[in-house]
DNA sequence: TCTGGGGTCCTAGGACCC
DNA sequence: TCTGGGGTCCTAGGACCC
């Protein structure tokens, strides 16, 4: 019996990073007389819409919260220092955190700027867990001064739990056989995964805490919230297989550009100014992330706030601010009710690098004398990520033989073959 | 005088095919 | 002569997270 591999599945360690109030923390790093005094990071300070993104313990404690308006923070905090978003300090600062993480291990998963899991199972020989933990937390404070919070768990539901425990500089660690005390007792509300609306319907079958959650008929919840209801009860009782998995930052879906506009309006010039804008401005992020997608989207939100989203799938993969533009304006033309629009927003979707589609298209172009059987695989392993319209024969007749290319980078690699 | 901007995942209905 | 059941794709909306 290989025991190795069963406690290996039973223990695992898992970490997660979560960076406290990190805007506010990267700009107190950059100009510590900022240490100390109540911070607001806000989009837009100087119009209407600004609201508070992040701000430091000091603002928080006058009643700051994330999302409040400006006016309304200012008022409860009239010393209330406001900056705008500065990202790229904020990306470079995420850069050398991660780069600290992954001396550690190489299994860090980073979920957003600011937080990521860690798979330090295997990390024995770096100490025991707390001091890896420590050790961490303190390196990260020195050399970038920069506070975070570590939760440490057998699986990564419970490690996030655990992070936001003890902020900030916080470590704590949940194990199974605590639950009952620490996990439980919380309202089910303060659960990673039910918002709001989960709350209230909860709420409706006599679940308030989490422990209710755990104990309650599985049936039963997915009735009222379907796979999610399973999912969520799993996780009350600390059941969570998802592996830490580094390569998931790799798998963007979508790429989109949103903006309020500075007043509700239903001017054709100043509305189409602003679709330049979003274009342009998903054009550059493809561009940088070396990115083609298949999907444009378009977000309408009028001025009562009710939103609407209408799309288009393609024939081929775009990715310039022409091709861009040319299908979220004819969505625009097609589906605004020249009702006063509050923002906009343009989309694409079913993105993916141009490298992880030609990628397994040049092992062949390296290959000149690939085998049928090869090609087939690749047709089918990106008609199953993409769909049959990757390919515009395969719409019309499935014979893999008579594959068209819908995009340049394709061509250049069906070329090849054919050849 | 309310509620930004970046995402992911899930659901549900209709079209279409066998 | 009035209608089953299963599957996939596309579109729209909603919930949630940072």
């Amino acid at each position: 019996m290989d025991m190795s591999r069963l406690n290996q599945k039973k223990g695992r360690i898992i970490f997660h990073i979560d960076m406290n109030c990190f805007y506010a923390s990267v700009e107190m790093a950059y100009n510590p007389e900022l240490k100390g005094k109540p911070l607001a990071i806000a989009g837009n300070p100087e119009e209407r819409k600004g609201i508070v993104v992040t701000s430091s313990y000091e603002a928080r404690a006058k009643g700051i919260k994330t999302t409040m308006n400006l006016w309304q923070a200012r008022k409860l905090c009239p010393e209330l220092i406001v900056m705008r978003p500065n990202f790229e300090r904020y990306r470079t600062a995420s850069r050398e955190i991660f780069k600290m993480l992954s001396e550690v291990t190489p299994l860090v998963q980073p979920v957003s700027i600011d937080e990521g899991y860690m798979d330090v199972t295997n990390c024995h020989e770096q100490g025991n867990t707390l001091d890896i933990a420590k050790n961490l937390q303190n390196k990260i404070l020195e050399k970038l001064d920069l506070p975070c919070s570590i939760g440490i768990a057998p699986n990564k539901f419970l490690a996030k739990m655990a992070s936001d425990m003890k902020k900030p500089l916080g470590i704590t660690i949940l194990r199974k056989r605590e639950l009952h005390q620490i996990l439980w007792p919380l309202l089910v509300g303060e659960m990673y995964g039910v918002g709001e609306k989960t709350a209230e319907k909860l709420n409706a079958i006599e679940v308030n805490t989490i422990g209710d959650l755990a104990k309650k008929d599985v049936y039963q919840l997915k009735q009222v919230l379907g796979i999610n209801g399973e999912r969520l009860n799993n996780r009350a009782n600390g059941i969570d297989d998802r592996p830490v998995d580094p390569d998931a930052v790799n798998d963007f879906k979508s790429i989109g550009s949103s903006q309020t506009l500075a007043y509700d309006t239903t001017d054709d010039t100043e509305i189409l100014k602003v679709m330049e804008h979003l274009g342009a401005n998903v054009e550059r992020r493809m561009k940088r992330k070396n990115a083609a997608g298949m999907t444009v989207q378009l977000m309408i939100r009028f001025h009562d706030r009710r939103t609407i989203t209408r799309s288009r799938k393609l024939q081929t993969f775009i990715d310039t601010k022409e091709d861009i533009l040319h299908v979220a304006n004819e969505l625009l033309q097609k589906h605004w009710n020249l009702e006063p629009i509050r923002l906009l927003g343009i989309t694409v979707q079913d993105v993916a690098e141009k490298q992880t589609i030609s990628q397994q298209l040049d092992l062949f172009t390296y290959e000149k004398t690939a085998s049928k059987e090869k090609l087939y695989k690749t047709v089918d392993s990106l008609t199953e990520k993409f769909g049959k319209n990757i390919f515009k024969t395969l719409n019309e007749n499935d014979n893999k033989d008579l594959i068209q290319p819908t995009t340049s980078f394709q061509k250049d690699f069906l070329d090849d073959f054919k050849r």
